[in-house]
DNA sequence: GCCGTTGTCAACCAAACGGTTGAACAAGGG
DNA sequence: CCCTTGTTCAACCGTTTGGTTGACAACGGC
């Protein structure tokens, strides 16, 4: 089982089934029964996906009786958005860096489209991950 | 492997080695030796774990001589935020309906915190999949 | 022209995944 | 009190995944 959130999440969602079931959750809470009816898998397979779902944190069983509402924990994506935002963010400042560069000389040999930020040519860069959010990434 | 291009995606970003060479290609473009150089993985891993993320598009390999420069792609990961914010707006406006409902009837039993939207009691919702965007999502 | 560097392909392996069936447990309702 | 309903646990099975080693293709430098 994956150590670090982030992989739990992402890993969670890779799955078009259990996507499926985060956007019925999305509609209102549920019992497995309810989330089971429209696929043709038994009851159990679905209860797999909903523990990957609840180990993720995207969801959350409360005791009702004998049923087990399933709810949707919303706030979990912020996880993700924050870690997608950031790179997204990152890879675009390059861009526009790397874009003014080879505005400011425009003599000089070009060395393709796409090419390193020249102030890091290509050295070390040994801790490439965000120093503290990510999980365990760097091992 | 998985049909879906967003399958593709979560389970490309669901392996933190993998977030990680992302992490370090928003840096810059890097060789697959620059890329291995910070684990105690094989080459091989390492070049099987970017076609993984090629084949989710969110990288492009050039050939250039010899080295082949990897390069991130960036706007595959509005796939990803497109659908993630989907069903957080849902969740917040399923949550704010809710709360507005019980707040306007004060004296009915009320039925526990977390329940359905009142209007959607527990009916089929046969088809919960955004019936367009999902799985065959923007593709 | 060969050699070293860079990267991929192929075959293999252990572990994890998504599914199944069958049994068990939990809580009401007759 | 048993029986039905709802859900999970356990064992098993085929496929996928992340890793390895070994061979080989492509190219540039000497």
């Amino acid at each position: 089982m994956a150590a670090d959130p982030l992989s739990r999440v992402f890993s969670a969602l890779a799955d078009p089934t259990r996507r499926d079931m985060v956007a019925r959750l999305a509609v209102g809470d549920a019992t497995v029964n309810e989330l089971a009816e429209p696929y043709d898998v038994t009851v159990q397979a679905v209860s797999k996906h909903l523990r990957v779902l609840e180990d993720a944190g995207l969801v959350s069983r409360t005791r009702e009786a004998q049923r087990r509402p399933v709810h949707l924990e919303a706030k979990v994506f912020d996880l993700m958005t924050k870690w997608i935002e950031r790179y997204q963010r990152q890879a675009e400042e390059r861009y526009r860096r790397l874009d003014d560069l080879l505005r400011s000389m425009p003599d000089e040999r070009e060395p393709s489209p796409r090419a390193e930020p020249p102030e890091t040519p290509t050295p070390e860069t040994p801790a490439p991950e965000t120093p503290a959010p990510e999980t365990g990434a760097l091992r």
